[in-house]
DNA sequence: TTGATATCTGAACACACGTTCAAATCAACC
DNA sequence: GGTTGATTTGAACGTGTGTTCAGATATCAA
């Protein structure tokens, strides 16, 4: 019978996929050895593979993680309400949730490319079905008269960016707070979708 | 006396320059080795050392030579003029500029930390010279009562963070031409910025 | 044609890589 | 306390890394 006490995988696997979340921040997923995972552990290269099939394996689990709590707490927090206030409630839950997960947004945007090509469909579906989100509050603003944008996909994609953006500059403890910074992204987001 | 003709050092240098940004735009800087690249300019990879003291030195020509043409370009294009007038310009020139040079931007923006910390220290103050230009448009904008922003610093960086967005999804012949996306976007960030 | 020099090859260096696996270790159950 | 099975070690495998350099090659000036 499988142990269900004093067994370690219950802390080893965590905390392989925090150490491998902060190296692959820090320097990169080709920069990274699994070794040095395995030391930032405090354990031997060889034991990872009871927890991953191989490095691989261990980049999509992270970032498919990601995209999924992104998913779910996007679900969770869905309101009603008039396009304005679904665009501010969008603004301030992205700018929050990326605040909170610096190393994971930063492994989700820039490691895309060390995805094989199955994991990278996956993940790029997740990104789309979370832009399309945004797109259609972008999409009913318009077609309420609130907002004026010539093209939705693209204004979709710049407020994406322009957002995400926070994650490269914002420190905590720094000279604006996480409400200032949402704050004044609702109103410059408000701003360049108004008619 | 050095050769000045059928000397390879003038085709050789530029083809290793061209293959090293190609790859490490395709693949990123850790994942591409030095017999690659060689390979891709039809040399072997000791030949690269007479063009290159190391790989990091490769990145990093790369990358300084980027930011000076950014500056540079920018340079000679400066306009007189409104605040607006002004914020115009530079969003036409930095999205006409950013297209046309997809691999050069994706690595300024993806091999920072790549580079050793005293070359990164070089990048981040050329980086930091090219936002100061957005910043004093911005300034000078809220200043004549043009603008209305919060704080200029955080415009600043919204207002580029947005705009070389456009770089991870614009491709030539697709749905918008460069015209096109420049209008839009120059439309979007003046009416963010605006009161 | 000869001598000089810029350029390139090809092999080598020391080390690091991802991954595998038999053997050792350890904790939980009977 | 002995047995079982999960977990880890530590060494090994084959391959690849950035870099160096003596020697070969190619192209120039004279």
């Amino acid at each position: 019978m499988a142990r269900t006490q004093g067994s370690h995988s219950g802390i080893t696997g965590p905390k392989i996929r925090a150490a491998a979340l902060r190296l692959f921040a820090e320097c990169g997923y080709a920069a990274v050895s699994m070794r040095q995972i395995a030391s930032e552990v405090g354990v031997q290269a060889g034991a990872l593979y009871n927890y991953t099939p191989d490095k691989q394996a261990l980049l999509f689990s992270l970032m498919k993680g990601h995209m999924d709590d992104l998913l779910g707490a996007r679900a969770e927090r869905q309101v009603e309400g008039s396009p304005e206030a679904q665009l501010r409630d969008f603004v301030d839950f992205h700018i929050r949730f990326h605040l909170q997960r610096p190393d994971e947004v930063f492994i989700a945007y820039m490691e895309l490319r060390n995805l094989s090509p199955e994991n990278f469909e996956k993940i790029e579906k997740l990104r789309r079905a979370y832009e399309d989100e945004l797109e259609a509050i972008i999409q009913a603003g318009v077609r309420a008269g609130a907002f004026v944008v010539p093209d939705a996909k693209i204004a979709t994609l710049a407020v994406i960016a322009m957002l995400t953006g926070v994650t490269t500059w914002y420190r905590p403890g720094g000279r604006l707070s996480e409400d200032e910074v949402s704050e004044i992204y609702c109103q410059m987001v408000r701003k360049s979708l108004g008619g």
